[in-house]
DNA sequence: AATATTTTATACCGATAGGTATATACAAAA
DNA sequence: TTTTGTATATACCTATCGGTATAAAATATT
């Protein structure tokens, strides 16, 4: 990849997350990018390619760090699901967090029919089908209710934390996400 | 109330949900309002104050219906947070349900300097501060610790659905209230 | 009925939005 | 060294943004 279409990337999820993607206009992008409208427009067709190459690159990043931490840990697969929110909340609180792009996406995108809308559902859907897969390995019956419930604790703690940053949300989601978790295990 | 403030403040509140607020212009609201600029400028001295204006009224009328409901419930006030979530249900299941104007609003005006995201993270915080005042009718011991919680379970289902309407998180949310409320009810 | 006052409608303001036509600078290939 | 193709920069397009000056219309007062 161009070493400036990587620059773009990079400028734009930080701007998207720090003022928000309908108020951050191309033109300001190249600027803080260091380059120009015509580059910008040769890497993206358009502005909502680029966000929509934002959101997946930003999901990938997240999953590929939180692959790894889960992998590192040399526990059985079936304990990682009593880990996840270990390393979601290390996530959180490190100081590159700047939020979940889904969720912000989706908001300022509520329109259904939306392709970026479309993206954020998607996005939301796997990753609680991750948390799932996690659920089952570790022998949960209703793995998917689980992991339905552990994702709303995982959004509303990234939503809270992006109302206030150091909110402090995400470690009472973590105690919740225990009892939770828990709770399932004993009835499987 | 001028009648014509009223059908601004409720067309803005019902365009800003389904364009997101960024996306809605005032000559949208206006020409749905079938009133003018000028009109809407007399009531509003700006956009700014029409967002906080119909962020505020929104909240107020959840909260209204919120109070009502469980007081029209004549059970003792120590089990009003038993019931809430099933209000929650309720409301989120209703077809007048269009999200929640705080997390959209914060989500769309990121930075914490800004008078709306202010007026988010207030709306959000007075939230809790109701459900903890639940709890602590119900003589629950940590009854921040569990607003805080529940909260973070209310504003991940009503996350959810807003990316995709129907998916029945709250179903699960409710579920999940209920093992976190039993859980802290049983260590006061 | 005539005047005074408020409300509404039209037309416009500069700034910025996303996006592009054209020209120039710069490589690599010949 | 000249040619050829690619990447970059400048300038500009139209549409729309939030907001306003001004004039017409409607209402109230005398």
């Amino acid at each position: 990849m161009s070493v400036l279409k990587d620059k773009i990337l990079l400028v734009a999820t930080d701007l998207f997350h720090t003022r928000g993607i309908n108020s951050t206009g191309v033109d300001t992008i190249v600027a803080v990018a260091g380059t120009t409208k015509m580059t910008l427009y040769k890497y993206f067709n358009t502005k909502e390619q680029l966000i929509i190459e934002v959101l997946k690159k930003s999901q990938q990043d997240f999953q590929s760090w939180l692959d790894e931490k889960l992998n590192s840990n040399t526990k059985k697969p079936a304990d990682k699901i009593q880990y996840l929110f270990d390393y979601i909340e290390e996530w959180v609180n490190s100081s590159a967090f700047i939020g979940v792009g889904f969720i912000k996406a989706s908001a300022e995108f509520p329109n259904e029919e939306n392709a970026i809308h479309k993206l954020s559902s998607l996005q939301s859907r796997e990753f609680r089908q991750f948390i799932s897969k996690l659920a089952m390995e570790a022998n949960i019956k209703d793995a998917d209710g689980l992991a339905l419930q552990l994702s709303l604790l995982f959004e509303g703690a990234a939503q809270a934390e992006q109302m206030k940053r150091g909110s402090g949300a995400i470690k009472y989601a973590k105690k919740a996400a225990k009892i939770l978790i828990d709770g399932a295990i004993k009835q499987s």
